[in-house]
DNA sequence: CCTGGTCTTTGCTTTAAAGTAAATTATGCT
DNA sequence: AGCATAATTTACTTTAAAGCAAAGACCAGG
């Protein structure tokens, strides 16, 4: 695990500060642990927090009142993430984040953050960048849903998860569920669509392993 | 119309400024005008530019390669926008800009505009907080095409569009055509739930005209 | 007042997605 | 190794959404 200096040190968001105050700002830091599939803020929740994930992985998903999910983006080790209340008194968390792995996390409240980034131009500055990025990701997601049906969908996700898998078969990390609640929709689907690739020779699949053959087809399905 | 000055001085982004900044900022401002249904930018476009609407209609509207189109948001008079490359070099549009209306703006270049913003932490913090909010539409549009039918993001729509016509019937200032943009779906499936919702009792329609007969029932139907 | 164009409405057809249930295969633990 | 549990796969059914086509209503302009 890196050290919480180094960690900041790599990060754009703080790298215009000097040495004294990111020594400052990192003594400040509250760390937590959390196992995998800890829960480590609900969704609605307001919770007026920024942090940096030391190691680990947090998935940020949006659940349904039936039981539903949707996982909206996952963060691994140096992400920054935040509550919207860090940014706007009251507003509540449009997200629930769990984590993945073992993960720690460093948080600052707003209390003692906001009167430092609101004097410092940069790191506001950065976060704009860092949110521009974040939006950009909800509006591909957004494009998908509206435009893609669950096969294109799930090509692109294909695509994403085993590009390197091309000459050989890959694990298969997500489970059919997980990959259902990345592209909206049910275990089943996810199932079936699989095998209508394989059928019409986009990829192989065994039951564990998957493979791609027809990266061509793939993109095509998902309108790239 | 109101002048460029007062139309910053009541908004949160520009208020920190001294009011010799502003007169300078307002100097540099250039302004455009375009007719109803012009479009300013288009998607995947590069344009660094922000910019604040003075009179108008401005949606953000995403397009499908197959000429299928969603309204991601209507903004107004006093809303400001901006192209992603006005925070980061090269970003592309995730939208196309359409005038609605006869529409002023106002806009500035990146490289006129950001040195001033960097260094003012306060507009930098400003607009993160105009990115949450802006965040929290796109979640709650993600949520919306993720986990509700078809029926209920209209039942949504209708309660934001016609919350005034509880008493008497008000004109669809929509067309079936933009309704359906908005929630990402057909004119022919929007007709079709109008009447259904009048079926249930829930709205009266008539062909250009609708009112609200039970908010409670519309608002079970969109989920809240 | 007629006419062409746009918008709305409706019926009918097709397709995509989801729900249900059950069999099969892996995995982790004792 | 054996057993309980979780994950995958498949068949079958139901429902939601979309596509297509055509008829009706309205509007603006000649």
């Amino acid at each position: 695990m890196d050290s919480l200096e180094n960690i900041l040190a790599a990060n754009p968001l703080f790298a215009g500060f000097s040495n004294q105050e990111l020594v400052e700002i990192t003594g400040r830091a509250i760390h937590r642990d959390y196992q995998n599939q800890e829960i480590l803020v609900y969704q609605e929740d307001v919770w007026p927090n920024l942090f940096v994930i030391g190691e680990g992985k947090i998935d940020a998903v949006k659940e349904s009142a039936e039981g539903r999910s949707f996982i909206a983006t996952s963060l691994g080790a140096g992400d920054v993430f935040w509550g919207s209340a860090f940014f706007i008194e009251g507003a509540p968390m449009p997200v629930l984040l769990q984590a993945k792995a073992n993960t720690r996390i460093y948080t600052w409240s707003r209390d003692y953050l906001v009167p430092i980034i609101r004097q410092h131009g940069e790191m506001s500055w950065s976060l704009c960048q860092l949110m521009i990025s974040r939006m950009q990701l909800a509006s591909t997601i957004v494009e998908d849903l509206a435009f893609q049906p669950v096969m294109g969908r799930l090509a692109g996700l294909i695509l994403s998860e085993f590009s390197d898998a091309e000459d050989e078969f890959k694990s298969r990390e997500l489970t059919l569920e997980e990959m259902a609640s990345r592209i909206g929709t049910t275990r089943e689907m996810v199932c079936r669509h699989l095998y209508r690739f394989a059928e019409k020779g986009a990829i192989q699949i065994k039951r564990t392993e998957l493979r791609i053959t027809d990266r061509g087809m793939l993109e095509k399905q998902a309108g790239k």
